[in-house]
DNA sequence: AAACAACGGTTCGTTATATGAACCACCAAC
DNA sequence: GTTGGTGGTTCATATAACGAACCGTTGTTT
């Protein structure tokens, strides 16, 4: 593994519950040496991705991360084009709404929007995605390039014993996903969590990521359903335009046949 | 030089203005060889801190940088801390504010806001802020660590005619700045930009950053500049309280030293 | 259409650079 | 004063970074 991906995987272990980690924790958690994590930091820290809590010793992201990000929105404003459906699909459904970027074979978790109506809700932790595991993931596998199933199948860690961890397990996933146009990830990622998403596309014509609802499991039922249904494809539909793409005619039609059949099972609402 | 920070710094290539670089333009810009080039931007891919194009081939800053700032910006709020001090001033001026945070032996550009009010308007390109050349930088010597005029003064590059370029020219700067609580960038930086700064501190009691004002020099008089400085202390106050900070007592004993006579010299307004 | 130049990407022998066990100095708890 | 935890440093060893030269493709020029 080359260095510099080595000290690029440091700045992985930061997350909005764990911002600041010391050196040897930070050894912990990566199985490093602590020199070698050291000077990693060192590098991180010249270059301004990380920095110095002056009276605690410990490391913290830098703002070299904002000034990126400042350019990559300015770039692709993917969030500034998810935003506004986000925060309607949160308001709808009344569950956590969620896009995700589809980049290289990686998924990432691109914006978070909570809906205040439950006390008890999804918290997404925007880190990156497993294709085989989330709603999102599936998506991926099922609408994005083909090489990603390959790769999906290389590891399929398991996180709850919903978790398809053999290939017949997640391809009748991935093939659910592409009949109905939807991701659906029930406890397959954690044990009370229940997932819809639908996929996006960009300019490109490819499949650029996913907009997605995670709901307690507990409180789903096929109205619920119903609605997530509805407002998702609202959803997908708009970012899709925001970032300059549109859906392909075989997606649309999935999601019609859904919809009805959605309907069907709980009609008049 | 290590092979991570070799990586990292070809993140700093891209900007606003130049978004998208491909592989051998890049040489070009690094002065690098393209092999080795090319292994750093494919760490940088694996990342997620950039990505390809797929039309053009080539590259930009990818999603993982946006997750990161997410990080950091709920970790250490600082542009959310910055944000409505930055829009008043540039509304109360009509020129472009800006903020910088420091971090280590550099200062970063950390938001920028512009005034509609005039046509002719300086624009920041957020980036690394040269501490000789700029009202900020300046101010990050006048108030920060004290190694860090050492480190400035290695490197005096010259931007304009007005750029100091020996220890005796920055020093009186910095002095100047320290006597008044104000950075004074007057095209030392760019040919036709009147630069004017005021240090923000910390909850740690230090110097963490500046926030400033950029006004084209040809409209800049002395009513302006009577305004520029009561407002860049307003907000200088606001966003030293919202980053947990006080600002010292001689900063704010200059600062009243500093409107008064700017009082005097333009009085009633 | 042939020649050219510029592009992104790859190869391979050389050599520079990353590595990690063992090492400080420091601090807090007991 | 011992113990166990930090953050940080050293130096011989070995690994992985390096770059000149290479390939195949593309789009432009003659």
């Amino acid at each position: 593994m080359s260095s510099a991906k080595k000290a690029l995987e440091l700045l992985s272990y930061f997350s909005i519950s764990r911002p600041e980690i010391g050196l040897s924790q930070l050894c912990r958690i990566a199985k490093r040496d602590k020199a070698t994590t050291y000077r990693h930091l060192q590098s991180l820290e010249n270059a301004g991705f990380i920095e110095q809590n002056a009276l605690t010793k410990q490391y913290r992201l830098g703002p070299a991360v904002m000034q990126l990000a400042q350019i990559r929105e300015a770039t692709v404003p993917r969030k500034e084009g998810a935003r506004h459906a986000l925060t309607a699909l949160a308001d709808a459904t009344g569950e956590t709404a969620h896009a995700t970027v589809l980049s290289g074979q990686t998924l990432y978790g691109l914006c978070e929007c909570e809906s205040p109506r439950h006390a008890i809700r999804a918290v997404i932790d925007l880190n990156t995605f497993p294709l085989h595991a989330t709603a999102s993931g599936l998506c991926a596998l099922a609408f994005g390039p083909e090489d990603l199933l390959c790769v999906a199948a290389q590891d399929l860690e398991r996180f709850t014993a919903n978790t398809p961890t053999d290939t017949d397990g997640l391809t009748s996933l991935v093939d659910a996903a592409r009949a109905t146009g939807i991701g659906r990830a029930y406890k397959s990622y954690a044990e009370e969590t229940y997932g819809l998403s639908a996929p996006v596309f960009d300019q490109t014509g490819q499949f650029a990521g996913a907009v997605a609802v995670a709901s307690v499991a507990t409180r789903f039922t096929p109205k619920l359903e119903q609605t997530i249904l509805a407002e998702l494809i609202i959803a997908a539909r708009e970012i899709t335009r925001n970032w300059g793409g549109v859906i392909p005619a075989h997606v649309e039609a999935a999601w019609a046949l859904s919809v009805k059949k959605s309907n069907a099972m709980e009609p008049a609402s």
